[in-house]
RNA sequence: GCGGGUGUAGCUCAACGGUAGAGCAGUAGCCUUCCAAGCUAUUGACGGGGGUUCGACUCCCCUCACCCGCUCCA
């Protein structure tokens, strides 16, 4: 399937939406139309439900270690900028850089230095990515061959200042870059902040700086006590939260795949240290089998465990579950969800303040004056095991999805194209969306066969007695065989026809739309075969 | 961020330095007794901003967005 075919389909049935179409659009934003708000809405719903709300904590689920408990979170996209300061967002997120014209390589400001050098009356500065002698061989190199000089002649360079960072040029036409060959490529240093800014209050001085969360696990970290002493949860136990996060994407690209805001559906589940890696067996597992139990193909789904240098410097363990998406090379696979080991390093991060690695050790990283660099909220986050009269910092494993890459997912591999023949028995193309009944946005589509003898108000009777359990949709205009095609094309799973057998039977035809198969069931059980139906409880008695 | 490409109606595609056409879709009605495109009527577009010109959808510049390739992707 071609990306572009799926792209108009979203646009032309109200799935997807640019932002702000009519003003151009805005790069990296998206929006759902009144189908794809339903369809991201069932994702979420799902996820909650199956993970949440029908989750027994008196039993061990399969393949678990444990029983164990989850509750829920919604906490606030803006929070304490100290959150991401500890978190190590703010350090990664937060760089000036500048930008080679000439090599097209970008570099980041503050680590880039070198020397200021004349030679028959020219002034420049030779910059290098390098330190120490490394820095003064190769500006000394890079000096002679912009020059057009020998080794020999290195005399005749006059170096008028030490190695220096590039941030005390001010002219930055003096610089020769790195990596070029010419003059004043570089670029004027820009602010590369990956996370949204903005300001609490009215004043906007960088006192009340504030940002937009990256990612929704921090506000389950700063929750973490809170959630401890108002639910009676015991370890090991499982936070979960469904939010917008946002990151500056440098470059949003591929529909909705890498969008500046975007929606996460993130659980932070906490043990006890030795028993994390059998949760973390346990979770990868489950969310891997989550997609393929609502319809995601196994040949175009994967679970990858990251190699040890993909590692994040906390992660003790990472694995992603991953999906073939059509616009991405045969063979490569996008993100949808990563199943994260994280140990103690947030809840730590929180108390302690923000770590690095040192070694095979976690600590505080500290300033020049040997105080931590940024300080954590100094609480208590550890977990006092009744049981055992133990103490300790939970560890952490995290499943983390994103929703809009879900929904992108099941779009793309719900498309398909069949052929069907028409009422003179031609084969003509039907555009289908295969959609998992739970996941699609209109469950039952309702139609009279035609427009006469009375059977539009016996649809409409169905259609009311339809409406307060499923979400369904009415339509009695043109031919039945196109209103059908409609609702394939968004991927209404069932539809109900009432036809002149109702009329005499009080029967109607229930069409299955894979199979195009139609059965016929009686009115009063509409609404408990469509629900089912929709549940999995009953399939389309040809395929049982 | 760089390079290449693309931008005309919801979609697919025309035309022209001088009043932007069509098919499909949509809407209203007719016809239709189970898998869209039969009839009638009808809605609807030059991505945005400048410039050149008597006049710009057309030529030029800038910008925005999308696609492809690099780069990036905690």
């Amino acid at each position: 399937m071609q990306m572009e075919t799926l792209v108009a389909l979203c646009k032309r049935r109200g799935f997807l939406f640019q932002s702000s179409e009519i003003y151009g659009g805005l790069n990296g934003f998206w929006d759902y139309g009144p189908l794809g708000v339903e369809l991201k809405r069932n994702i979420r719903e799902a996820w909650w439900w199956d993970n949440v709300l029908s989750h027994n904590e008196l039993i061990t689920p399969l393949g678990a270690p444990s029983p164990y408990q989850m509750v829920g979170l919604d906490s606030t996209i803006i929070m304490h900028p100290q959150v991401w300061k500890c978190s190590g967002h703010y350090d990664l997120f937060h760089d000036y850089m500048v930008d080679c014209r000439e090599t097209k390589k970008r570099y980041r400001y503050d680590q880039v230095q070198g020397r200021w050098v004349s030679y028959k009356g020219q002034r420049i500065f030779v910059a290098t990515e390098a330190v120490g002698d490394e820095a003064l061989a190769e500006t000394e190199h890079k000096a002679l061959k912009y020059f057009g000089l020998r080794p020999k002649d290195s005399e005749e360079l006059v170096w008028e200042s030490p190695i220096v960072s590039l941030t005390t040029v001010e002219d930055l036409s003096l610089v020769l870059a790195p990596d070029a060959k010419t003059l004043g490529t570089l670029t004027p240093p820009r602010e590369f902040n990956l996370m949204f800014k903005t300001y609490v209050g009215a004043l906007s001085g960088e006192e009340n700086a504030a940002f937009l969360r990256p990612e929704t696990a921090q506000g389950i970290f700063v929750n973490f006590k809170n959630v401890l002493d108002s639910t009676r949860v015991k370890i090991p136990f499982g936070i979960a939260q469904i939010g917008k996060s946002f990151r500056n994407e440098i470059t949003p690209r591929y529909f909705t795949f890498r969008s500046r805001e975007f929606e996460q559906m993130e659980i932070e589940f906490f043990c006890r240290p030795e028993t994390s890696r059998a949760w973390y067996e346990y979770w990868r597992k489950r969310r891997y089998q989550w997609y393929l139990d609502l319809g995601l193909a196994g040949e175009r789904l994967r679970l990858r465990d990251h190699s040890p240098e993909e590692l994040s410097h906390y992660s003790c363990g990472t694995a992603d579950v991953e999906y073939a998406f059509p616009f991405l090379a045969p063979g490569d696979f996008g993100e949808l969800e990563g199943i994260a080991h994280r140990g103690d390093f947030d809840l730590r991060s929180h108390m302690e303040g923000k770590l690095i690695r040192k070694g095979n050790e976690l600590v505080v990283e500290l300033d020049a004056n040997g105080q931590p660099k940024y300080r954590g909220s100094g609480r208590d986050l550890t977990y006092f095991d009744e049981e055992t009269r133990e103490r300790f910092i939970p560890h952490v494993i995290e499943p983390s999805a994103g929703a809009d890459r879900a929904a992108l997912a099941f779009l793309c591999e719900a498309y398909a194209e069949d052929t069907v023949p028409d009422e003179k028995g031609n084969p003509t193309k039907r555009v289908v969306l295969r959609l998992h009944p739970r996941l699609a946005p209109t469950k039952v589509a309702v139609f009279p066969l035609v427009k006469k003898d009375g059977m539009p108000e016996i649809a409409q009777s169905i259609y009311a007695a339809l409406k307060p359990h499923v979400n369904c949709f009415y339509d009695e205009k043109g031919a039945v065989g196109r209103r059908y095609r409609r609702q394939d094309e968004v991927g209404t799973p069932f539809c109900i026809t009432v036809d002149s057998q109702t009329l005499a039977d009080n029967t109607v035809t229930v069409r299955d739309r894979d199979s195009l198969r139609q059965w016929r069931i009686k009115v009063d059980d509409c609404v408990e075969v469509i629900k089912n139906l929709v549940s999995g409880k009953e399939r389309p008695p040809e395929l049982a």
